[in-house]
DNA sequence: CTGTTAGCGCTTTCAC
DNA sequence: GTGAAAGCGCTAACAG
């Protein structure tokens, strides 16, 4: 195992001068930098992680904590772990993961322990204990989501408020006045995971200010059949659907339409808010205003490494994703016209 | 930020003793000790990482290598990659999540940097560069699966071959003679991912051996409706099958029989072989030999530890998983006797 | 049973 | 532009 000791004398050097060829913290000369990198190269010298930490105080590790709940999506956890942990590379950090009932009190230990150089914390809910500890721990935090009580925190989000305004505003320039938000199963909303409530309410605060007809149906199974009857049934004249909803339940919409002779698109306009596209899968043949991790994630690292390098910051940061439209919101048939 | 020596200072010992108490590795007297557990208290002292890692050459983290292919399912890695790290805490370690193009990378950068004391390699290929990468650093890792080349690694996996032997034997004993295997997309083989088709050979050579009809079906689409049509018109006489599918195929299964008349699990019997079971989310409703995180994470990081800490260990470790009986295996009905 | 001390392998002043 | 040396905060001989 060869150190830095050991590549000062190949080079004919003293360990500062390898220490700052590495660190480019100090000017060496041409030369003088082509020895020690030649020495480098020929002992194939990797500097020792925990020795580097110890001396600069800095780990190189970003901690991530992702707890697990009945309700959370695994997919949807490991999306996002996946772009952090490929976003946090990008600056040269590596990403612990901390799940499951170790998510709050790795989060502890990592800070304590000065395992971890700073934290992202994943899967937000309303009420979330990790929001009083970031609070009370050095470490800086990041958060993909954003709790009630957000004081004194930095987070990161998408704007779901604005992409439904956004969603709806698409269907109404195409004429639709009648439209339904397909949400995620009722039981979701006990343990208040945060998001799904604020699409919900922007919803029916946003038809409600254009005038719109709506209403919000919850999937009862893990297909969409029995929520679109129900849509059916309270909306007859619906033109539009924002679908919010389980991956699952999305992927069996159109047939569930079909299967009582509406057809998608000519019959119903879908548009999906917040669902989470996963890389090199088909994508919902829907237009969208994504969750995508890959927005997201990039910008809580970017913030939380500024963090720890030094900057102060806090606050909510909420990001708009861009609409993908993939022509599937048509001309609102106007029915009464012709009835 | 405290140190080890503010605690000896504090409770009026030196530094080795208050080291030895927390390591429990010489005997302190209960009164020493007592003093010294006071002072932690009192100080809130937490040992740092780096210091730690350094001086003991630990530390206390483990590489969990997860490379992200097209046809790699985001939700079976995060259930892996938990599996691991809920094991590795059981032992004091941390995980270190290495994803995408990194898996290989940072395979090779954890071990040189000494960042991590052993390496778990997830979702393994017929042929991993990460095998030859194994056997060419010091680092000890454990896959979990098995590439073509397991020569000098530590594996462990499932024994799909015995699962699917037992099932069909299972099979056997209700009276069934002709039995289907539902696999994954053909596309899926193509990439070689190792296990679907020691599975299918598996099938192949089980059934010849019992001296069974069988026959092989890939799905076409997101739902098992093809695949059964499929199955239906090449074996007329099927009256049990082996899933060993996408859980979204799999879901779709009583469904897709139903819709052709066939009763499950009346005129159907069903086992899933190697499917993986989500915690928290209602299982298949099917007899199963599940390929459950929690059977070979453990096991797998049992063996790491071992070797980290000492112990000489390589070879294949395959484990059977036990199985669950739901019920969905019914008698075979003598058809022929009947017709 | 406890204390002294020499490192672990780097980073970073301070001095030239 | 480079070197010497003092740590960083712990662990683990070695010594008693």
């Amino acid at each position: 195992m060869v150190t830095i000791s050991e590549v000062a004398r190949e080079a004919g050097v003293s360990i500062s001068t390898v220490s700052y060829t590495l660190s480019r913290k100090r000017p060496i000369s041409a030369e003088t930098r082509e020895r020690v990198e030649a020495a480098i190269k020929r002992l194939n010298f990797v500097p020792k992680a925990s020795a580097r930490a110890l001396a600069a105080r800095r780990s190189g590790i970003i901690a991530v904590t992702a707890p697990f709940h009945a309700d959370t999506d695994p997919s949807d956890h490991m999306l996002f772990a996946m772009q952090v942990t490929v976003a946090a590379r990008a600056h040269g950090y590596d990403t612990l993961l901390l799940v499951d009932d170790d998510a709050l009190e790795g989060m502890q230990r990592s800070s304590s322990t000065a395992l971890a150089d700073g934290i992202i914390v994943l899967d937000v809910a309303a009420h979330d204990q990790r929001a009083e500890l970031a609070r009370a721990i050095d470490s800086p935090a990041v958060f993909i989501g954003v709790p009630d009580d957000a004081s004194d925190l930095t987070c990161v989000d998408v704007d779901f408020e604005n992409a439904v305004r956004e969603a709806l505003e698409q269907l109404v320039a195409a004429g639709h006045r009648s439209v339904g938000l397909l949400s995620h199963p009722i039981e979701l909303f006990e343990r208040d995971s945060g998001y799904a409530t604020r699409i919900v309410r922007a919803f029916t605060s946003e038809t409600e200010r254009l005038g719109l007809e709506g209403a919000v149906v919850h999937p009862t199974t893990e297909r969409a059949h029995e929520a679109v009857t129900e849509l059916l049934a309270k909306l007859p004249g619906v033109t539009a659907l924002i679908a919010s909803t389980s991956m699952t339940v999305a992927r069996s919409l159109t047939a569930a339409f079909t299967e009582r002779g509406v057809h998608v698109p000519d019959d119903m306009s879908i548009v999906t808010v917040g669902m989470i596209p996963v890389p090199g899968r088909k994508p919902l043949p829907f237009n969208s205003l994504p969750l995508d991790p890959k927005l997201t994630c990039p910008v809580a690292v970017d913030l939380l490494v500024a963090e720890i390098e030094g900057a102060e910051s806090s606050g909510v940061r909420l990001l708009s994703p861009t609409y993908q439209d993939l022509g599937t919101v048509a001309q609102a048939r106007v029915l009464e016209a012709l009835g």
